[in-house]
DNA sequence: TTCATACTTCGATCATGAGCGAAGCATGTG
DNA sequence: CACATGCTTCGCTCATGATCGAAGTATGAA
């Protein structure tokens, strides 16, 4: 009865405070120094150090060395879509309420999930999309339909430019504050850097706060409607 | 920079091994004694009266005393999807190979996720009814449409009968072999249920597969066809 | 070149928690 | 009632791993 992967050993990884608290850090997207996660994480460099080794060992978090500075990130969305699920179930078994969000209503609104939009707002968007016939499942994945290749290019995303890689352009990752799907993948990172670049949105300074402007709110409202309730509701 | 909820808690209960198995086990829906959970942990029966406390009390895990026998189960389908995702994660970095899955391909095909159909069957069943419109997003949750509700008496499921209960009609649940949603909630399982009772699928004994009939799986490709794929595939 | 800074490694400490033997309590059966 | 079984609690052991001081290596700047 052993059956599938081995949960203990990512779990163990993850259950430590001084690594909970790098991974956490690192769900902001951003490429972060071993000192500063040493300072997120409230210990000494040293202990960083072997922290962040065991965290590149087990393949949570990737290194990239840049002169003397070394930066880590996130090795992927996946592993960021594992601490929003962690984060989704531990505010819940925190308070044993039902629907329990967190306790920032900013951060429920909208957020940095790694690199896409998540929050109650990244949640609309990917359903809108969805709705709109501009995203649709396969039985691969979720796939960008000619619509939606339409729409991205007018929105001004040039999909020829963005990197080859073998992250899947579009994804589904579980919101934990909304308990469903937002996007993520290459095209969720795309779209929330045009945010960003129209100044519909910006980021905070030290938070996964994402902030829209009145007008940016109101474009997104425009392009991304919330879909409409079937009649059929219980 | 200490946001969100605490995932340290939540990960340390699930990154014992003992404990990891007593959850996996308890995957498969059924509700188990401590005596078996402590049989499929590889430990004494004390030592797992302690983990199964730490897990209760946690809120991962809920006991049920019936006679001398204490039956345990999971909480909610919830900590069932957050397994996935561990399950996924762990899967991923422990090949660190694109696309990986689970060894066994019958536990990718179909297989029990808590009380509801996962695996690649699992997620064109999901996508199949909401192609269909018959599941359709709210901002609330998955909504089961009016299509959808004459879909499921038709199948023999009535809805009235289901249980009254908080938990949700209709959820998400990301399967970790098929890295895409599937089926939870109330609905779910029911579906799953429907399933056995036809003859349709069975449950094996001591693991989470799932095995479907060819009659059997026939009709269920009949009733969810795999959605299909639009003209705009990169 | 010297000095400062970023990061890693080593060695030692010690708090923590998993584990089990022993014992006790609760329930069921004959 | 006696005995068996399921489960919990207590007390102790000891392996593990997080932590930091010390020291070393690598890189950058003056």
């Amino acid at each position: 009865m052993k059956e599938g992967p081995d949960i203990a050993q990512i779990a163990a990884l993850i259950g430590d405070p001084a690594r909970a608290n790098i991974l956490t850090a690192l769900m902001s997207g951003k490429a972060l120094t071993a000192t500063e996660l040493a300072f997120e994480a409230g210990v000494t460099a040293q202990t960083a150090s072997a922290h962040l080794a065991k965290l590149t060992d087990g393949g949570l978090v990737a290194a990239r060395k840049s002169g003397r500075h070394k930066y880590f990130t996130l090795v992927s969305d996946e592993v960021a879509g594992v601490l929003e699920a962690l984060m989704g179930l531990a505010a819940g078994a925190g308070h044993l309420r039902k629907r329990t969000g967190p306790k920032d209503g900013a951060m429920r609104k909208a957020r940095i999930c790694y690199n896409h939009l998540a929050g109650d707002m990244g949640v609309q968007m990917y359903r809108s999309m969805v709705a709109k016939g501009l995203l649709e499942p396969s039985d691969e994945s979720l796939i960008l339909t000619k619509a939606g290749h339409a729409f991205v290019s007018e929105l001004g995303i040039d999909l020829d430019a963005l990197p080859t890689s073998k992250a899947p352009l579009c994804r589904e990752c579980l919101d934990w504050s909304a308990r469903s799907s937002h996007l993520a993948g290459q095209l969720g990172r795309a779209i929330l850097s045009r945010f960003i670049a129209l100044n519909w949105a910006k980021r905070e300074e030290n938070s996964r706060v994402v902030t829209f402007t009145p007008d940016g709110e109101k474009a997104f409202l425009s392009l991304f409607p919330m879909p409409e309730r079937s009649i059929a509701e219980l």
